[in-house]
DNA sequence: AAAACCAGTTGCAAAAAGCAAGCAGTTGAA
DNA sequence: TTCAACTGCTTGCTTTTTGCAACTGGTTTT
């Protein structure tokens, strides 16, 4: 149980536990596309996760504070796996991230049209979302007069959807 | 050389180039310790890096176009190891990621201190950096008003080092 | 001419990732 | 009440990556 550390420089000890190829999108696919079981988690898979994988990747993330897992009252075999504050706490690592794929790698516009609208609203949109996130996971009162910028992500990538998918029929 | 990708997803692709180990390890003490060839990235690395795994992350990260090498006309065999547009543009990522290790990771003071700074600056303080990693990698000319990020961020490294050797010396 | 330094390479063992199939328990419809 | 579909995983196996230590051929310093 003695988890050793290499260093103690922030950006290695966020790397020794975010550092591979899986953990971070097992938490985007829950942040971002609220997939909250683990079937959700692997049929939906955009990037074909593993189901050994994603085994492993929840269990860990669980263990170390990422996510927290609990049984689904409507069925006994399901658990809803959970965002923490930890966790909460990525979404300006997600944002950076994602404006410097847009820039320099080649995204899809489909794909991409989240990340947009995350960079351009900034700090104040972040905040904003990391406090939904926190009705959603945390069970946090929701603030009613505030529109839910989850809610406008998700109409964002579905309306480029619904474009391309015009545009494609009407070739 | 048909580079398949996994999916179009900004983070995803990010996470294709960076999501490994060692990697942002590499690029961050070329960038914050101005480490430039290699024996001094091995030798002064404080994770402890071996040298295969250097010599191969050296060449992929040269591949995909987030370092440069060009040789050392001091050395025949020296290779100078710059940063590039792409990897000076990691630094909000790098500062997000210190921002979030110092608050939830078991960090060490004399590591985090750069961190710190780097978080209470804030993006005019990256800009700032950013500007100067482009006149230390890309032969950028350099402003001669400004007073340097990278001094700063030095100086106060080396100030909590010196303080808690001292305190050390003390008891 | 010898010693130290340079950027890596090589060979091998251990760990992690990836793939396909399977499993026991649960649920919902016929 | 039976059965198919669904649940969260697990197992067995192969391939890839990591980690370690020793080593290489060349260069520079003394």
């Amino acid at each position: 149980m003695t988890e050793t550390h290499r260093s103690g420089c922030p950006i290695n000890l966020t790397l020794e536990v975010l550092g591979d190829r899986w953990s971070l999108i097992v938490i985007r696919d829950i942040m971002f596309g609220n997939r909250r079981h683990f079937r959700e988690l692997l049929q939906n898979s955009e990037e074909g996760i593993a189901s050994n994988i994603l085994a492993d990747r929840l269990k860990r993330l669980v263990e170390r504070g990422l996510l927290s897992r609990e049984d689904d009252p409507s069925h006994k075999q399901k658990g809803i796996y959970s965002l923490t504050e930890m966790s909460i706490r990525l979404v300006p690592i997600f944002a950076e991230m994602g404006a410097w794929g847009r820039r320099f790698m080649p995204v899809s516009e489909e794909l991409s049209i989240r990340a947009q609208l995350l960079e351009e609203g900034g700090r104040p949109l972040w905040d904003d979302f990391m406090d939904e996130l926190r009705v959603l996971h945390l069970h946090a009162l929701r603030d009613p007069a505030k529109p839910s910028v989850f809610d406008r992500l998700r109409a964002a990538y579905l309306e480029v959807v619904a474009r391309n998918a015009a545009a494609e029929a009407a070739e």
